[in-house]
DNA sequence: CCTATGCATTGATGTACATCAAGAAATGAC
DNA sequence: GTCATTTCTTGATGTACATCAATGCATAGG
C-alpha cells in the first residue's frame, strides 16, 4: 500500500497493460476509460475521494481501461493479490457491483434526458469538477446532445 | 445451501422483493431482469449451468430485477450472508466484475451488429436455448432490429 | 498581453434503430 | 390432429440521437 502523488493529466495505466493494480483515491477525481476501434473514448467510471478505482480485468490479462487523474490526485496504490489475501471489503466489492448493476440498466433503459437527470441525482458533487463533454463520454451520448438536454432542461423551469 | 428444482416458468424472485439469496445453477437456466416505467422488459443476464444468478442489491433494500427459470432447472440456494462468512469465492466475485464491466463498454460503444456478434461468440450456446426476442432484449434492442441484423448477416456469407 | 487550444453551444442534415402493423411460422394446449 | 398463442419476419414510417460545421468563450502558455 503506497501512498503516491499525481498530477493532473497523469496516467497510471493503460489499455492494453497488464496490471493488477487497485487505486484508492484519498482526494483528488480519477477517471478510467477505453478507447474503441472507431477511436472513441468512453468513460467507464470517475474515482473521487474514497472510491476505488480499477480494472476488473482477469490477473494476467491485458487490461481494457485507460486510468488518468482529472485533478491532481493522492491515491493509495495496492495490488489485488495482496487485497485479496488480507480479505477484501466485501461490502465495498458488493456496492461496486450494485453499481455497475444500476450503471447497466440505466444503459438500456434510460434516454438521453433520463441519464443526465440520474446522473446529477447520483453524483452532485461531480459535474462542478470535469468538462461537459465527459459527463457526455461517460453517459454515453455526444457533448451536442448533452448540451440540448441541458437545454431543454433549463426551458422547463 | 439448499438444492430445490424449478419448472420452466417459476418465478424465484420479483422486483421490489428483499431477498439476499443467490441461486447457483446446477442444471437448467435461469434468467434476471428488469421492467422499467414504461413497462419494457430489460434482460440483465442469463443463468445457465454454473452460473451464480442474484441481485446486487445492498442489504435489506428491494431488489430490482426478476429471476425467473426458462427451462427447467436445479438450483442451489444460498443466503449472501452466509456466503459472506464462510469466504465467498473472489475469483468467482472478479470474473463477474469483470462480465459486467464488458457489458457495459459493449453497450457504450457498439451498434447492435457488434452485439449481436460479440453475444454469439461469448455465449455461443444460449442462442439456441432462448427465444431471440429474449437475446434482443439482453442486447437492448427490439426483435424488429435482431431480425433484420440477422438478415443481414446471412447475406454477408 | 496576445494567441492558440479546448470547450460549449447552435443549426442543418444524416442514420440507426424504434415503433406500428400485418402476415407467416413455430409452439403448445387440449 | 386442431386451434390458440407466441414468435419471427418484413415493410412503412417516425424519432432520438449522431455527425458535421460554424461560432463564441474560456483557459493556458509564452
Amino acid at each position: 500500500m503506497k501512498k503516491i502523488n499525481v498530477k493532473k493529466g497523469a496516467v497510471l495505466q493503460r489499455k492494453g497493460d497488464i496490471s493488477s493494480r487497485v487505486y484508492l483515491v484519498e482526494s483528488g477525481l480519477l477517471r478510467s476509460y477505453t478507447i474503441d476501434e472507431k477511436g472513441k473514448e468512453h468513460i467507464f467510471m470517475f474515482g473521487p475521494e474514497h472510491w476505488l478505482v480499477a480494472d476488473s480485468c482477469e490477473p494476467n490479462t491485458p487490461c481494457q481501461l485507460f486510468i488518468d487523474a482529472i485533478e491532481d490526485t493522492i491515491i493509495n496504490i495496492a495490488l489485488k493479490e495482496d487485497l485479496l489475501k488480507e480479505g477484501p471489503d466485501l461490502n465495498a466489492l458488493l456496492r461496486r457491483l450494485n453499481t455497475m448493476q444500476n450503471r447497466i440498466i440505466m444503459l438500456m433503459s434510460s434516454n438521453a434526458k433520463e441519464r443526465y437527470e440520474h446522473f446529477i441525482k447520483t453524483y452532485p458533487n461531480i459535474i462542478q469538477r470535469v468538462p461537459l463533454k465527459m459527463v457526455a463520454s461517460y453517459l454515453g451520448i455526444t457533448p451536442e446532445a448533452l448540451s440540448r438536454v441541458r437545454h431543454d432542461l433549463s426551458l422547463e423551469k
